[in-house]
DNA sequence: GACATGAGTGCAACCGCTTGCATTAATGGG
DNA sequence: CCCATTAATGCAAGCGGTTGCACTCATGTC
């Protein structure tokens, strides 16, 4: 059916080799025949079958992208920044949703293996035991992780957690809760870690809830216990809970940032339309896309160039955070001034 | 160095092509060499090679889904939801972003053509003809569009569009704005003709604004336009546009819904998080991904399954439509009854 | 003029797998 | 007990390419 390198041969009057070479080699033909042949082959809408090609050379031209929620609007702009990184490239992608389950990770990575020539692994829930393995058998690239001895791409979450925690504090408030992300998420233990110690160090009282699913109603659902724990403030995990947490915290009656001050991490392009707008941690989505597909191509060709590629994050103080009842807030209308007034 | 079909005959003392069998065609394989065959297959973790196989039987399991460009929030659901079907049946999917692009359409879907059962075309921007021609290479299930002959997913954003534009003038709008999304779309068009008549039927005005780009920015900067043109409502091409407007119009000083009514198209996940929240089209988005992988499927098979599927659509409305200034508004305060105050 | 050289091409094996056909052994019918 | 069936397996060709090797011719060198 389809038009075969035999089929150009045929019409060029040549051996399908010279074809192959035509396309593959150049400059082992001659420009006379090669011209031939790619008029021919033009003729005949002819397009080399890259699977049949990937069967001996064993370079696929494609690349596996696995995420955990494509929904999730943090994925999308990285998908497509990789997306369009690769196919600069020539290369084209696989994208699998893993739906958060660390067990369909493992199963997709292996279904894939044998047609890419490698797998970018974006924020993975398995263990890090289990990818090392992986990557024995199929080149992985890991994006918010990192694993000595696999490549990866990692962005300052923890230096992002802790210009948040400063900010929050900067502001004033002494107790904040930190709601954290899904089980097996390095980004969440990195988030906890930064934010435990820069709470500490500030003098600030942490409290921890979790772990979440990462979605809107992970947030949402964490409004009350938010309030119960008595936090004035909040880092949330990711930008799409922060911003379920305050629909819930408004619909339980508290103010945002009046009340509670909220703070999320990802900048997703809802978090500059919603009112308040979210003061958040941007990360740069994009760039990490292209460089894990950077990183994947180029570590094809020399092994072991397991660099780590760290990008860094920042602070967008936007509407959702403001000052707390700390000694530097302005008192309280109501409020009388406490003698000694200054708390340590 | 992966583990092949040959390894497998060499551990199980059969010949590749019983291995083969029992993969491919189990009842062809007796009981007792199947279970061997299989333990030692499951023992050197033998994968068939996807791409081998499909080389001779033509069938790749795999999918193309290509859509203008990823980062709008309207098609992650339908990627996800695209994506999570093919798996069901065991197929993987390939994404490509075409940046809206026709060119870059047709070039994806050549390069893609080998290495897939079939394509999925999302919300195209380039000719019938051209599909129709490219429909005769590979496979091709359109979404968004309908082509005699080619088998589609559509929407009815045309009944969408209808109830919009009733719902403005049951408002009392009499000047309303269509912006329209980018050339080439066929929503777009179908938005236009459906909005056309009703708008005609209703007694009210109906200007076009457009083409524009069918993002934030394409909204935000036609917001000028909408106001010059006298128009108290809008009707846009999709929720994003429908967001950037509101924002223009609010930069330019006029109140939504109070001066300006907005309405969108899709309901993407942020039109209930934005304020004030889109009174929007909502069209079914996940179930088009389903179907349309649905119908790549079967028609595989039985050739000539040409079916159209329809998709209802849903007027959700919200806060960003208000009454208009005809004569079912509630007079301003300040207004003094016109004498013989009923228009046509 | 003999010979090494290298450019250009053909030949054939092979990548991992499927499948039509041949072969063998076991089964049942008459 | 012989023969026709049928079940199970092996054989080998082939899917669409790539690539090491051998071969054929100009060339250039001495």
């Amino acid at each position: 059916m389809a038009v075969t390198i035999r089929d150009v041969a045929k019409a060029s009057g040549v051996h399908i080799s010279t074809v192959s070479r035509t396309f593959s080699a150049p400059h082992l033909v001659n420009p006379n025949t090669r011209s031939r042949v790619l008029a021919h082959a033009e003729q005949l809408g002819y397009r080399p079958n890259r699977a049949a090609r990937a069967l001996i050379t064993g370079r696929t031209y494609n690349i596996g992208l696995i995420v955990a929620d494509i929904a999730n609007p943090f994925f999308p702009p990285l998908i497509k920044a990789a997306e369009s990184q690769a196919r600069k490239h020539d290369h084209h992608i696989f994208v699998a949703d893993t739906n958060e389950d660390p067990a369909l990770e493992e199963e997709v990575v292996r279904a894939l293996a044998k047609q890419v020539d490698g797998v970018l692994l974006c924020s993975p829930r398995m263990s890090n035991t289990l990818i090392e393995q992986l990557s024995r058998e199929v080149p992985l690239v890991v994006v918010n992780r990192q694993i000595t001895g696999i490549p990866a791409v990692a962005m300052d979450v923890a230096g992002g957690a802790r210009r948040a925690v400063e900010h929050l504090i900067g502001l004033g408030h002494r107790r904040i809760a930190l709601v954290s992300g899904p089980r097996g998420s390095w980004t969440s233990r990195e988030i906890r870690r930064s934010a435990t110690s820069t709470a500490r160090a500030g003098n600030a009282e942490l409290t921890i809830i979790g772990p979440n699913p990462p979605t809107e109603v992970g947030g949402l659902t964490v409004a009350e216990d938010v309030l119960r724990a008595g936090a004035t403030a909040v880092l949330a995990y990711n930008d799409l809970m922060a911003i379920g947490l305050i629909e819930g915290l408004l619909a339980a009656g508290a103010h945002v940032p009046g009340d509670v001050s909220v703070v999320g991490i990802d900048d997703i392009m809802l978090s500059r339309l919603t009112r308040p707008k979210l003061t958040t941690v941007a990360t740069p989505t994009a760039a990490a896309g292209r460089s894990a597909v950077d990183m994947l191509l180029a570590h094809g060709d020399d092994r072991r160039t397991t660099a780590h590629v760290h990008l860094q994050t920042e602070l967008v103080i936007r509407d959702s955070t403001g000052p707390g009842p700390g000694p530097h807030s302005p008192a309280d209308p109501g409020d009388v001034i406490a003698p000694g007034g200054v708390a340590s």
